[in-house]
DNA sequence: AGAGCGATGGCCT
DNA sequence: GGCCATCGCTCTA
C-alpha cells in the first residue's frame, strides 16, 4: 500500500474527506499494527460554526492551523478522544473526523481495549481512537513520518459515497459534510441510520 | 428499538 | 455556569 503524502492533504478538506473513505488508517504498536478501512468521515471547514477552528486558533485548536498531514486530537465530554486529520495550508484551520472504520489490522488487541463485537469496535469517533490506544498525547503526530499513517491500496477504485449532514453537533446541522462509503453500514456509526434508509 | 441520563474536563461568555 | 464533533448503561416496551 501507498503511504498518502503531504500533498494529498492539502487538498480542499471536502476533497480529503472524500478520497480518505477506502483508505486505511494504521498505527504501529509494540504488540503490532493496528487499524482498518476508513468508512465514515466528516469535514470541518473554516468557516463553520460547527468547527472548533471557527473563532481562531486556540492553545487546544493550535494544530488544525498548522501544516496538512498531522493528526488533530481533543477530548470531547470529558472522557473521549477523536481523532481527525489536518488540512489545507498553515493558517487554515480546517480538518476531517474520522468518524469510523472496518477493523482490519490488530483486532484482538482492538477487541482487548474495548469488551466489544468487532462491528462495534470502531463505529463512531471516540470508539475508533479508544480501539486504536490514541490520546491526546498523539496530538500533533505527522502522518507522513510517525507512527499513525494513512494507506492506499494498489487496487484502490473510487468509491460510491453517501452524503448526509453531520451528526452530534448543534450547529450547521443541515450542512451536507458527512460521508460515508455505500455498503459500508455495518461499521458506521448507528445514530440517524434509520433516516438514512428510509 | 428507543429515550433518558450520568460520567467528566476543557473551553468560552 | 453552560455548553459540547460521545459512549454505555438503564430503564420502558
Amino acid at each position: 500500500m501507498l503511504r498518502l503524502p503531504r500533498k494529498f492533504y492539502e487538498q480542499s478538506t471536502v476533497e480529503v474527506a472524500c478520497q480518505l473513505l477506502g483508505c486505511y488508517l494504521i498505527i504501529e504498536t509494540k504488540n503490532g499494527q493496528v487499524g482498518g478501512k476508513i468508512v465514515e468521515t466528516e469535514a470541518y471547514l473554516a468557516d463553520d460554526p460547527a468547527s472548533q477552528s471557527f473563532r481562531g486558533p486556540t492553545n487546544r485548536t493550535l494544530v488544525m492551523f498548522g501544516p496538512a498531514g498531522y493528526l488533530y486530537v481533543y477530548m470531547t465530554y470529558g472522557m473521549h478522544f477523536c481523532i481527525n486529520v489536518v488540512t489545507r495550508n498553515e493558517g487554515v484551520g480546517e480538518a476531517v473526523l474520522i468518524r469510523a472504520l472496518e477493523p482490519t489490522l490488530g483486532i484482538e488487541q482492538m477487541k482487548k481495549r474495548r469488551n466489544k463485537e468487532i462491528t462495534d469496535l470502531c463505529r463512531g469517533p471516540a470508539k475508533l481512537t479508544q480501539a486504536l490506544g490514541l490520546t491526546l498525547a498523539d496530538n500533533g503526530t505527522d502522518l507522513i513520518e510517525g507512527k499513525v499513517g494513512i494507506y492506499k491500496p494498489e487496487d484502490y477504485q473510487i468509491p460510491e459515497i453517501v452524503i448526509t449532514p453531520r451528526i452530534g453537533i448543534s450547529k450547521a446541522t443541515d450542512a451536507p459534510l458527512r460521508f460515508f462509503l455505500k455498503g459500508g453500514e455495518q461499521y458506521v456509526s448507528q445514530l440517524r441510520m434509520q433516516r438514512m434508509e428510509r
